[in-house]
DNA sequence: GTCTATAGATTGATAGAC
DNA sequence: GTCTATCAATCTATAGAC
């Protein structure tokens, strides 16, 4: 994780390799994705890159981390994009209609990684690691209900059953191939959370 | 480790083949599931199944078929067992938690393997066969809602919209690896079917 | 119909020259 | 740091003896 080296530039062929494996673990999934396929991909030569990934988990666990950060760079660019938590809110849960017709194709990047992850045998770290991006989403969904004047479990609540629907929501429009049926589902759980009152869900 | 005896009433090769191919896909996924891996789950050497299935893809197809069959005993089941629309709507909700363990120690059976069969290159048919599993329950669950007096348009949409959300609930469980979290969204999502009305829905 | 042996390709990973 | 050559294991699938 900590580039040790401030001198180098990020190098451009640990970056190329682990764009390229982003990218294909999304649309061909993790087992199916070979060394060769991210070699091909980003254009470098097969043996080279275990000077950067010792092991295929190793690379996964990078792209993790990646998705990570890129998600944490999307939801800082909503909450300085606007102040007002159901603006925020509905610019996250549109976040998936940015990139339409590769979600809809391949499904959520996230949700069918996690899904992936739970069947194979990885150690626990690197599932837990996925999952860990849910948080991420979960997290702010939360604090933009707290915002609005939900108390924290509520708003935990409801953020984990918002991400539920959106995740059905991908995986059926991807099922479907109907990129239509994922921007309808978006839009009426936007009008269902706005919806929503806290006493409503409390215990 | 649950050593079963092969002693059981399923004699038949290809009934033994389909059944541990089933179990397989589901709990290690369809590309990580290799024929040895279904041979030793079976009982049955290697080489031999060959003479069942020539390919990879038709076993798929076959557990595909085995699956619709599956869905449509239980559904069946649900309508003998009750006449009230609502009541089987319920029952139907709750048919993953049945086996809420295993669907949330490794996703939903159909949900998954559809999830991973769009990033796979199958011959189109295959993926499309195993969508149709989704429209079975689609359907099923559209005729209730029209035995409660939706139009079809609308019963459409809000069964997908429910098959959407059981989706959802099943996969952010897994994550979790949380039954609570499972069976809770399916009470909230039977509780939120009774609660819509058509014309809500109505263009 | 059942099973063994094995082909032919690909996998994740290693060693070492430059 | 970059790249070539290659390992041992495993994959799907085939051929053919019983």
């Amino acid at each position: 994780m900590n580039e040790t080296k401030p001198t180098s530039i990020r190098g451009s062929s640990r970056e190329r390799i682990l764009e390229a494996a982003r990218a294909l673990f999304h649309r061909q999934g993790f087992e199916a994705t070979s060394f060769s396929d991210i070699a091909r991909e980003a254009g470098i030569p097969r043996g080279n890159f275990y000077y950067h990934f010792k092991t295929k988990d190793e690379i996964l666990r990078a792209v993790i981390a990646r998705w990570r950060t890129r998600l944490e760079e999307a939801l800082g660019q909503i909450e300085r994009a606007t102040p007002q938590p159901l603006e925020r809110i509905h610019r996250m849960l549109a976040y998936p209609l940015e990139e339409s017709e590769t979600n809809v194709r391949y499904g959520c990047p996230l949700g069918s990684l996690v899904y992936e992850l739970r069947k194979a045998e990885h150690p626990p770290q690197v599932w837990q690691e996925a999952v860990g991006l849910f948080d991420v989403l979960a997290d702010w969904l939360a604090a933009r209900l707290r915002e609005l004047g939900w108390s924290a479990g509520p708003a935990r609540l409801l953020a984990l059953r918002a991400l539920a629907r959106l995740q059905g929501a991908i995986l059926l429009a991807s099922a479907y191939g109907d990129q239509g049926l994922l921007a309808a589902e978006v839009a009426d759980l936007y009008d269902w959370i706005r919806h929503q009152r806290p006493q409503e869900n409390a215990p």
